[in-house]
DNA sequence: GCGGACTGCTTACCT
DNA sequence: ACAGGTAAGCAGTCCGCG
């Protein structure tokens, strides 16, 4: 056992260290120690029903390994394939002419041929292809050099008689993955082990909920059923409980504002924290001379220990590691895991073997459970965006877990290395405890989000919660194609057989022309409804038939079906991949789990689960147009992004013009939407039956406000609900740059205006909007903003380091220049705070700058292009507003 | 040598 | 490493000006 192993090395790590100055590292005896992973007890005959999380390659066995979580012990076993599936690739090169190849034949790594029909979708034929099997995945490829997938196209054209092209296929797709796919397996779902045998779990709790689903698909094509019912058993199966532990370090760094090296490790890790599940609150701190023991209290329920050696620490460190079968960390992959590693490898000589963390070059894995890197998962744009509404900006662990959780990070005002034990032991404790509970929050929100990600992208948890929303689309578009014995197609073949895009983009730079955004009619509109159309690109992926093997696909009769605004054409005769797989889950969210999400009747329980799995669809549906037209994506193909925007810019023309053709007046609209003034009931149902006839796509109102206000430019605007809330898009008052002293003005008008109900209110409203205005001017002239200049901060995010910025030098780059001169450590996504001053170079950071300096005159030019964007539409001046005051000031 | 017109860079936002 | 479109401010450059 795991356990018992531990003791022994504890024991022998303590021998050790009563004569450290006798054995320096290197030479310690690591023979008493045994691996910390202990086989045979872990990988059982058989298992109960287990949760998949996790897959790999094991080197030592050279078969696929699984991780299974029973949820009963709350363990982790492993699974190891007895079916002897190997790593492969594709090539079409027919055996006989392959084994003419002496590099390949004599290739240590080279197992044998096979033969194979597969479907080549992009020439939509079936083709006789080889299968060349290898012995382990490191022969296919990832070696720099000799991999089979670069000996073929290299070595074979030098051969005589070459009279075809040599192709080699699925050569980079990892060999889990591939493992995966091949088995038909599904990450997050629950098998068990039989007689050694892995076995999906079909019955679950849902059945009755999957034919339910099915009913709501009745009338559609089979194919469409199928992925429809497998999709609903993904997805309608619960989630376990997962036991789990967060885990944050802090290490004596001489320097105090720079962060150690993970790799080299050269200071003590002197602070441990861990926050369970299981409600372990642990505070292990290493005990140093000269360091004050400290008077802040701690909550009864947390302990601490304190080690006296930074050994026994962090032997803890890994007992924890070894136990939980989740572990959870923020930057964990880059720091915590990484250090740990690196400190007991390199400074106490441990051999790999006894360390419970397996590095890869950008990642830190654990050998028993599964660890997530918060970090990476919040990072991700898509998740940010559509799973957590932008909610926090900066990717701190403080900021996240301020908007998240409402738990702030604890504010240090000494180096870390001089503070006392409790300070230091609060202070980590609490970043462990954010790490936690960005877990825990919204019924677990988080890992249900991470498991239901990785049902759908056929992923283990570890990859999903690192990797971006076009890994997550090419991985289950690569398991449907193997589902179907398709080939998949390597992207420069796309790329060379489709070609590149046509139409002119509006910005510089950009591949293609994207959405129309329609000029606003400025001013105050009374009664304005908000149609849009339910996701609209997913929409046009499923009803035209996109995909990259459709777009411009190679059969004559199909040229004729033109897409509008290009020399595109759809294919006619097959359906694409991505239409059917994109439609089916653009309908499977918008018929049953958005309104599951909403429905009042089901339990809490349930109803969170929904909104986990509408939100995970969100995600993934918002990206599947993007995807398309970003070169890191597997099936990068731009014509299809091409053709699906034209499309988008064709069904919001011709809605418009079918408004005017119904007399109702457009004021504005922007990609899927359109602002209707007055429209009445009737003339609403109308367009969107019509919509629904002509374009097949649903077209609903989204929102109603009682008032909106536009000035002349696009992307800004400011609705008001008839409930009285405000709405605000795009306008500068509401950018998270701008100072908090120019943002309260324009957050006192906001809720001024939402009291606004009908046209006669105005007048009293301009009146008191014109005094806050002034209030504020005046302020400012009188430098009256408070003791210090905070609020009149600007914050802006570093996009790179400092000294990246070759082109130009903005103005949070000199304030950040300035940071750097006195010592601060500054990387890309750091925030900085400046203000506006008098002397050159006009800009100073918040840390160095006082009240006397500041330069008033900008921040009046500043709160005038704030208000500006809502005063012309209001008919109200800011010069007269503030000239008015220099009239009463001479009175 | 100076200033206005212009372009380009950068960030933050919208869909 | 999902896309393109828009706003705003500032940095830097070009060009005309006896």
């Amino acid at each position: 056992m795991t356990n018992r192993n531990l003791e022994d090395f504890f024991k022998a790590a303590e021998k050790v260290e009563k004569k450290p100055t006798e054995s320096p590292p290197a030479e310690k005896p690591p023979k008493e120690r045994k691996n910390l992973v202990s086989q045979p007890e872990k990988s059982p005959k058989e298992l109960p029903p287990s949760y998949f999380v996790s897959a790999s390659y094991h080197g030592g066995k050279k078969c696929a390994s699984i991780k299974l979580y029973e949820p009963e012990s709350e363990k982790i076993y492993f699974w190891y394939d007895a079916t002897g599936h190997k790593p492969y690739c594709l090539t079409n090169l027919p055996a006989s002419e392959l084994k003419k190849i002496s590099r390949l034949m004599s290739h240590q790594g080279f197992d044998r041929f096979e033969s194979v029909e597969k479907y080549d979708p992009l020439l939509d034929q079936q083709a006789t292809i080889t299968k060349v099997v290898a012995k382990d995945p490191l022969a296919i490829g990832g070696r720099p050099s000799g991999c089979i997938r670069d000996i073929i196209p290299e070595e074979y054209p030098k051969l005589a008689g070459l009279d075809q092209p040599v192709k080699v296929w699925e050569a980079t797709i990892r060999y889990y993955q591939s493992y995966i796919y091949d088995n038909d397996l599904a990450p997050g779902m629950i098998y068990r082990i039989e007689k050694g045998k892995l076995v999906p779990v079909k019955r679950g709790p849902s059945e009755d909920t999957v034919r339910e689903i099915l009913k709501l698909f009745q009338g559609e094509p089979e194919e469409i059923l199928q992925l429809v019912e497998m999709w609903a058993r993904l997805l309608e199966y619960p989630a376990p409980k997962f036991r789990r532990v967060a885990l944050d370090i802090e290490v004596a760094s001489p320097i105090p504002t720079r962060v150690p090296d993970p790799v080299e490790a050269a200071y003590q890790v002197i602070c441990v924290s861990l926050f369970g599940s299981d409600g372990k609150k642990k505070i292990l701190v290493l005990k140093r001379e000269g360091v004050k023991e400290g008077v802040e209290k701690l909550p009864s329920d947390v302990s601490i220990e304190y080690c006296d050696s930074e050994e026994k620490l962090i032997l803890k460190i890994f007992e924890a590691l070894e136990d939980y079968p989740f572990v959870l960390t923020f930057n964990g992959d880059d720091f915590d895991l990484r250090y740990l590693y690196n400190r007991a490898l390199n400074h106490f000589g441990w051999k790999r073997s006894q360390i419970p963390i397996e590095l890869g070059r950008r990642v830190g894995l654990l050998k028993y459970g599964v660890h997530i890197d918060l970090y990476k998962f919040f990072f991700n744009r898509s998740i940010q965006i559509y799973a957590f509404g932008r909610k926090y900006r900066d990717m701190t662990l403080g900021d996240v877990g301020e908007a998240l959780l409402g738990l702030p990070k604890l504010k240090l005002d000494t180096p870390i290395s001089e503070l006392t034990y409790t300070q230091l032991g609060k202070y980590c404790f609490r970043d462990a405890e954010i790490t936690f509970k960005l877990t825990t929050f919204d019924n677990d929100l988080v890992m249900k989000l991470i498991l239901a990600l990785a049902r759908i992208s056929r992923m283990p948890m570890e990859d999903v919660s690192r990797q971006g929303v076009s890994r997550w689309i090419r991985n289950f578009l690569h398991h449907e194609h193997r589902r179907r014995n398709t080939l998949i197609p390597n992207a420069e073949d796309i790329l060379t057989l489709k070609g590149a895009t046509v139409t002119k983009a509006v910005i510089k730079g950009k591949k293609y022309k994207g959405a129309i955004v329609v000029e606003p009619v400025p001013g105050v509109h009374f009664n304005v409804k908000v149609m849009d159309f339910a996701s609209l690109y997913p929409s046009i992926i499923k009803v035209h038939n996109l995909g990259y093997q459709s777009i411009r696909c190679p059969h004559k009769e199909c040229k004729d079906n033109k897409v509008p605004e290009t020399p595109h054409w759809i294919c006619k005769k097959r359906k694409a991949l991505e239409s059917l797989l994109i439609g089916a889950l653009r309908d499977l969210r918008v018929r049953w789990y958005k309104p599951r999400s909403q429905d009042k009747t089901l339990s809490n329980e349930l109803r969170s689960w929904y909104k986990v799995i509408q939100s995970a669809l969100k995600v993934i549906l918002n990206a599947s147009y993007g995807v398309f037209g970003a070169e890191s994506f597997g099936l990068y193909c731009p014509p299809v992004a091409e053709a699906t925007a034209a499309l988008g810019r064709h069904a919001i023309t011709q809605t418009i013009n079918k408004t005017q053709e119904l007399g109702i007046e457009v004021i504005y609209g922007d990609t899927d939407s359109i602002f209707l003034k007055n429209a009445s009931q009737e003339q609403i149902s109308t367009l969107s039956n019509w919509s629904e006839k002509e374009l097949g796509m649903q077209l609903d109102v989204d929102k109603v406000y009682r008032y909106s206000v536009f000035s002349s430019r696009k992307k800004n605007y400011l609705g008001v609900f008839h409930d009285g809330n405000v709405e605000v898009k795009g306008l500068t008052g509401k950018k998270r740059h701008i100072p908090i002293f120019i943002k309260k003005a324009f957050v006192q008008m906001e809720e001024r205006l939402g009291q606004v109900k009908s046209p006669s209110d105005f007048e009293e409203a301009k009146r008191e909007i014109r005094k806050i205005i002034r209030d504020r001017y005046l302020r400012l002239k009188r430098r009256e903003w408070g003791e210090n200049p905070d609020e009149l901060a600007f914050n802006v995010v570093l996009g790179k380091p400092p000294k990246h910025y070759n082109k130009t030098t903005p103005q949070h780059v000199k304030a950040a220049l300035q940071l750097e001169k006195r010592g601060y450590e500054l990387k890309a996504g750091d925030l900085i705070s400046f203000v506006k001053v008098m002397k050159e170079p006009h800009v100073k950071p918040i840390q160095l700058a006082s009240n006397s300096e500041i330069d008033v005159e900008k921040y009046v030019a500043y709160l005038r292009s704030t208000f500006d964007q809502i005063l012309d539409a209001l008919g109200l001046d800011f010069n007269e507003i503030i000239g008015l005051t220099k009239l009463e000031r001479f009175m």
